[in-house]
DNA sequence: CTGTTAGCGCATTCAC
DNA sequence: GTGAATGCGCTAACAG
C-alpha cells in the first residue's frame, strides 16, 4: 500500500544522485565499492524493487514473449507451452499466451496486440493461410519463430517434426504387419502437417508395391465421433481396409470404438495407428499406436532459436534456422498382430 | 524495419502538438471532429501504433496479470488457464504463465518477478506454506485470487470447489453399490484440496454407519505406479476393500491395472473411482468413474473476480469473494455394479 | 568514481 | 479547442 520506492528514493536517502544508484545495482564496474555496498544496504532497507516496465519503454525491450497457439488446453500444445516457459524462465523472459481458436482473424488480433505490448519475440503455431500478418511483424523487425504449425519465409525460423516421415513410419509399420488394405483418415489438408502426414502415407504405399485408392482416405474433424463416422463407412465397402492410419490419436479411438462395436477384432481385423501420442493411448487396454511428437522438446527448442534471435536482434544478420525433429513411432497392441512382433514390442521400448 | 511512429511523429505531420494527437486518439470530447478526423487518417496513413509500454509506465498499468501453476501441462490447468485466457483477451489483458513445479521457492521467484513486471493481478493456484509471499502481494495493493489450491486470507478472494462434497460424494456413490469396506488413495494431505477429499470420504462413511479404517487410506503420489503399488498393499489384507475412492484418476488406473492383474473383477469384485475426470476417464473400454471440478468454468471465474477487483484497485474498498463451484460425480463402469443403477447411468448424463 | 542532462512514448494538468 | 510543461522510473552519454 506504502508508495513503490524508486532508485530516487534510494538517492535522496544517501544524498547521491540516481544514476549511482542505477550504476551500483547494475554492478556498473566503475562504481565504488564503498557506495555499491550501501546502495545495495539500503535499497534492501527501503525495500526496493525495480520497475521493469520503466526499463522496458528506457530500452525498448520487454522482456515478454508471446506464444500464440490454437488452444491451451491440449496435451500437445500445454506441453509445448511448458517447455517454452522453462526455457524462458530462466533468462528473465515472460511468456504471454494467447489462443486463436483455429481462427485466423483472432490470430491477426493476438499478432496485434502483442506488437502493441512490445514483446521481444513471438512463437506461432499458425491457423493463418496468408503471410501477411507475418510480414507485419518482421517489418517491426522483432523475432518470430514457428513451431509445429509453420509457414516458409524468408529470414524465419521453424521447428517442427517430420510429418510425412511421421506418415510413413506409421503406414510402414501396417504394411510390416501384413496389412494390404491401409486406409487413411486425413485432417484438414490446407494445414500442411496433415498433408505432410498424408503424402507420407501414400509414398508408404507406392514404396511398398500397394495401390493408393482414393476411396480408403477420408477427411475428418479431430474428434471421436468423426472417427465413428469415418470407420462406419471404411465397413460399408465392399472391400473394406484391414488397416486404418489416422491423423488424430481421437479420431483412431472413435474408429477402434465402431470397429470392435461391429464385433471386429482389433488388431487380428483391423490394425489401427493414430498420431500425436495423447496420454490415452497408452492408458487403453487396447493400447494405441501412435507417433510421437515430443512436443516438451520441441517447445524448448523453439525458446532456444528465438532467444538466440533476441538476443542479436540488433545486428543485421539475420538468423534462420529450420529445426525438424523426427517422429517416434510407438508401437501398442492396437496395430501389434504377431507374437513374434510381441517380442520387439520391448526392444521399443514400450 | 522502419522506426516506430510516435504521437510525436503525426503532431509533426500536422503541425500540431502532441497533446492534442493524444485527447483525438483517445476520442477525448473536447476536441474538434475535424482535427479528429485528421488525426485518425495520418496515423493509419504513418502506420501508427500505441506503445502500450509508455501508457503502462504513465499509468501504472501494465494490461498484464500473472498466472501461477504447478504445471501447465496438464489437462485440468490447461482448462483453467484456456478460460482465464478467454475471459481477459475481450478485456485487453493478456496473461502471463508461471510454473513451480510444486516447488515453493520458485512460486516465490514467480511472484517476486511478477510484482516487478508491473502486472496488475495474480491468479494462483498455490503450492506455498507460507503466507508471506502472498502478503507481499497484498502490501503492494495489487489484487490476487486463488484457484483451486487456496489459501485463507483477509481480503483475498478464491475460486475452489468443494472437494469435501467430491469426496464425500463419491464415497457415498460407492457404498449405495453396496460396498462396505472403502479404502481411499489420498494425495498428500498437508495440501488442504487433498485433505478436504479424505475428510469427506471420512463424513461419508460415517454417516453411512461404516467404521473407518485406518489402514484402508494410503497416501500415494499421483502416478500409475503409487496406484499400483498402493492396491497391492491392499489386495494383500487379511480382509481387503471392495471399493477405492482416489482423490486422483492416475492412481486409480494404476490400481484398476493392478486388481485386474490379480484376476479380480471390476467393478464385480472392486469398485473404483477416481478424481479431477480426466480425459482418459471416459475413453477407457471400462471408463473410471470421477468427480468432474469444471475447470473451464473455475478458469473464468477465477478471472471475472480478478477483473473485478482490478478495475477497482484505486478505490479503498475491498472485495472478498468466496466462490466454491460444485463438485459433479461422473458415473462410469468402473463403480455401476447393479443392471438397475444401469438406469440411473442414463439419467446422470453419463 | 560520480553528477548532470536527456529521453524512452504517452497522458494530463494548467494555461490560453 | 489547443499548446506548453511535466512526470511515470530508469539508463546512458557526456562531463568532470
Amino acid at each position: 500500500m506504502t508508495k513503490k520506492t524508486t532508485i530516487y528514493d534510494i538517492a535522496k536517502n544517501l544524498n547521491i544522485t540516481a544514476a549511482t544508484v542505477s550504476r551500483a545495482l547494475n554492478n556498473n564496474p566503475k562504481i565504488s565499492s564503498a557506495t555499491r555496498e550501501l546502495v545495495l544496504k539500503t535499497a534492501k532497507a527501503l525495500n526496493y524493487e525495480q520497475n521493469r516496465l520503466a526499463l522496458a519503454l528506457k530500452s525498448g525491450k520487454s522482456h515478454n514473449v508471446g506464444v500464440i497457439v490454437p488452444r491451451i488446453d491440449s496435451s500437445f500444445f500445454g506441453s509445448v507451452i511448458r517447455g517454452i516457459e522453462e526455457e524462458f524462465n530462466p533468462h528473465g523472459y515472460h511468456v504471454i499466451i494467447c489462443q486463436t481458436h483455429e481462427d485466423e482473424n483472432r490470430e491477426n488480433e493476438n499478432i496485434d496486440t502483442l506488437l502493441n505490448a512490445q514483446v521481444d519475440g513471438i512463437l506461432i503455431s499458425t491457423s493463418n493461410t496468408k503471410i501477411d500478418p507475418f510480414n507485419r511483424i518482421l517489418k517491426k523487425n522483432i523475432p518470430l519463430v514457428f513451431f509445429d504449425r509453420s509457414k516458409t519465409m524468408n529470414g524465419v525460423s521453424s521447428v517442427t517434426i517430420n510429418d510425412f516421415k511421421g506418415g510413413y513410419k506409421a503406414t510402414k509399420h501396417l504394411i510390416d504387419q501384413g496389412c494390404t488394405r491401409i486406409a487413411h483418415f486425413s485432417g484438414d489438408r490446407s494445414i500442411e502437417i496433415f498433408n505432410e502426414r498424408f503424402l507420407g502415407y501414400k509414398q508408404a504405399l507406392l514404396d511398398n508395391g500397394i495401390d493408393f485408392k482414393h476411396e480408403y482416405v477420408i477427411q475428418t474433424k479431430s474428434t471421436l465421433e468423426d472417427g465413428r463416422k469415418a470407420a462406419q463407412l471404411l465397413l460399408e465397402m465392399k472391400n473394406p481396409p484391414n488397416a486404418i492410419f489416422s491423423s488424430s490419436d481421437f479420431t483412431a479411438l472413435g474408429a477402434i470404438q465402431e470397429i470392435k462395436a461391429q464385433g471386429l477384432k482389433i488388431p487380428e481385423d483391423i490394425c489401427v495407428s493414430g498420431f500425436a501420442n495423447e496420454p490415452f493411448t497408452k492408458f487403453m487396454e487396447l493400447s494405441i499406436t501412435s507417433v510421437d511428437q515430443s512436443p516438451l522438446e520441441m517447445g524448448k527448442i523453439a525458446a532456444k532459436v528465438l532467444l538466440e534471435q533476441v538476443n542479436n536482434s540488433n545486428s543485421v544478420m539475420k538468423i534462420e534456422k529450420r529445426v525438424v525433429l523426427e517422429p517416434e513411432l510407438i508401437i501398442r497392441k492396437s496395430s501389434l498382430k504377431t507374437q513374434e512382433s510381441n517380442t520387439n514390442l520391448k526392444k521399443l521400448s514400450f
